[in-house]
RNA sequence: CGCGGGGUGGAGAAGUUAGGCAUCUCGCCAGGCCCAUAACCUGGAGGUCAUCGGUUCAAAUCCGGUCCCCGCAA
């Protein structure tokens, strides 16, 4: 089986090596790359393109940016092809365009379906506390998330890795199964297996508000809160104060109140609902990112005695 | 010109509203205390207050220009 017609659809860095795997295996050949549009990035707000349309247009592949996919179902079907491949993509493909290629669409998903469907998932184990979690290649339907599975590959998740780092785990890893898997599907030796909706759990999308810490929790969860809001949407206070990294479990802080910043052993610890964290690294609003103990010798009016 | 915060000894901050001696915590150096110490005590060095100009008897502070950093937004 050669020249495989794709049509690739992302957004993200996330979907790069994916696409970078089917540019390098010249079992495919890749039709079009279908992006979102550029959009105005940075504080001088210059019109930057999706890093995905950066990868083909250097590769010499067409791309198509349409605000919704709807409206392009013409030129979809126009280039006839085999396989449709969605990588993190944001919008729902409707099924008049799942319908198109002959094997349909398949979608690579940074989780180990049924668990964690939908956008967030990567953040959602990590907010979890798993100790693993993975990849995931399903046939798309029209349902979210909800195909049959084709392929999956685990992860560990290390203690201290933030959503950051195992977002860009999963995506290497989804690069390397993706082209085998596609071949060995089109090639009947796949058994897809359907999901079992009863194990199923939902990630929804995150928005930046969702990245405030309530610091009503145990500290046990609050540190897997601050990882999993890293690099986005970040966790913050209400004071205006950004938490970037926290580590250790301390026991004995009765008299604080929870979210408290305080002093312990010289370091920077804030109190949760059972237990206190170290905090190592602190950004308030408009300024740089400070250690814990600058924040200690700088901002003595947060520091409970 | 998308909105907003900031630049003060080596680090992080206060002081700017209302102009009037350069302040705090930490670090550094020296000495002391101690069996000992990252703990404690005493003393010390280190500043063109981002930069350029203006107002004033007097500017970190008020006015104008420039450079740089950061948050929002994406």
């Amino acid at each position: 089986m050669n020249n495989i017609k794709v049509i690739f659809i992302s957004t993200p860095d996330f979907g790069l090596p994916s696409l970078e795997a089917l540019i390098n295996d010249k079992d495919f050949n890749i039709v079009s790359v279908i992006t979102k549009s550029d959009k105005p990035v940075g504080r001088k707000q210059i019109l930057t393109s999706p890093p995905i349309k950066q990868k083909a247009l250097k590769n010499n592949i067409s791309v198509l940016q349409p605000i919704k996919i709807k409206t392009i179902v013409a030129e979809i079907e126009a280039l006839s092809p085999d396989i449709i491949i969605v990588v993190a993509y944001a919008q729902i493909i409707p099924q008049v365009i799942l319908d198109i290629p002959k094997y349909g669409c398949i979608n690579v998903h940074g989780s180990l379906l049924p668990k964690f469907r939908g956008a967030s998932c990567i953040q959602a184990a990590i907010l979890n506390g798993e100790k693993k979690t993975g990849v995931t290649i399903m046939k798309m339907d029209a349902g979210l998330d909800t195909g049959p599975i084709l392929a999956q590959r685990e992860v560990e998740i290390e203690p201290n890795w933030t959503s950051g780092d195992l977002y860009d785990k999963i995506s290497v890893l989804g690069g390397e199964i993706l082209a085998p898997t596609i071949k060995a599907y089109i090639a009947g030796e796949i058994q897809e297996k359907a999901q079992d909706n009863s194990a199923s759990s939902y990630a929804k999308m995150l928005k930046k508000e969702d990245g405030l810490i309530d610091f009503n929790q145990d500290a046990v969860n609050v540190e897997r809160f601050v990882r999993a809001m890293q690099p986005w949407p970040g966790s913050f206070t209400d004071q205006q104060i950004k938490i970037l990294e926290v580590s250790g479990e301390i026991l004995d802080t009765e008299s604080y109140a929870p979210g408290d910043f305080f002093e312990y052993n010289n370091q920077l610890a804030v109190k949760c609902f059972r237990g206190a964290l170290i905090v190592n690294r602190i950004q308030p609003v408009g300024k740089k990112i400070i250690t814990g103990q600058e924040f200690l010798n700088g901002y003595k009016k947060y520091i409970k005695k």
